[in-house]
DNA sequence: TGGCATAGGGATAAATTTATCCCCTGGATA
DNA sequence: TATCCAGGGGATAAATTTATCCCTATGCCA
């Protein structure tokens, strides 16, 4: 497995908050679990641009960190459910803020974020399913 | 300049964010920024472990993302102050959650991260002088 | 039997981000 | 005249993170 080489700073609580979000999907995994998107089909379909692979190794991260629980039925299809723990919702508000800081943003952030020259291209309407469900949820 | 490949999802408000914080020392910048410390000199003696050459480009792209602003004063010696922009202001409850659950849960986390055989060494005691930087503001 | 679904992971390539090196201006000081 | 301060940045190396490729296993359905 990869060692890390530079020291990592953890001295603050900023620092220590983002070496548990570091991760393109945490923050979104952690959401959608959140909102009971909780086995790996789902997720994957739900975060478009993902891959299985690739949300595997988040989620066995956001694990070691404490923040999910994994949950393996032993059954043929065999069926696995995340979940929060304790201190995995309690990063929810916190989730919660980023995630309204954006959205409420969104026109500003979406031109200077375009107009970034080092941005190529941009992926949008992605998170509808996860959306939709998430809508569903509040109203259901 | 370097040019992204990859699409960058921006469709839900947590990915915004994200581009926006996406930097190792941008959430600390803009933290010191609001307490005042808004000169290159401070903050590089302020985030030990930092560079001036890193920090100026973060600093560049939080300028661009609109979120400081930064004034050159036609002096010699040199004199830069960055400020933070209303919609950068608008950014510091989100940055403070993230400072305030990190600092809640630092021994736990220290424990699960350290574990974490990834990590091969962690840097402490470091924010100590930005931090007693704070204190005297709030006292003064 | 072929294909699709469930779930998982090693190995490696590619992309992205950080760090390092070195150079620049101009004034004050040892 | 060195050296340090204030400020800045191009070029490139190194580190880190993501993506891709491909293979594992079992059951169901056409």
């Amino acid at each position: 497995m990869y060692e890390r080489k530079t020291p990592l700073p953890i001295d603050c609580g900023l620092h220590l908050t983002k070496e548990v979000l570091n991760g393109k999907w945490k923050p979104a995994l952690l959401h959608a679990i959140s909102i009971d998107i909780k086995r790996p089909s789902e997720l994957v379909r739900v975060l478009p641009g993902s891959t299985r692979r690739v949300l595997n190794v988040q989620l066995r991260e956001l694990e070691m960190h404490g923040m999910i629980e994994k949950k393996t039925y032993p059954q043929l299809p065999p069926k696995v459910e995340y979940s929060l723990t304790e201190i995995g919702w309690s990063l929810m508000p916190v989730i919660d803020a980023l995630n309204q800081w954006g959205d409420a943003n969104r026109s500003f952030l979406e031109t200077v974020i375009m107009q970034d020259p080092k941005i190529g291209e941009t992926s949008k309407s992605i998170c509808q399913e996860y959306r939709q469900m998430a809508i569903e949820r509040k109203i259901g």
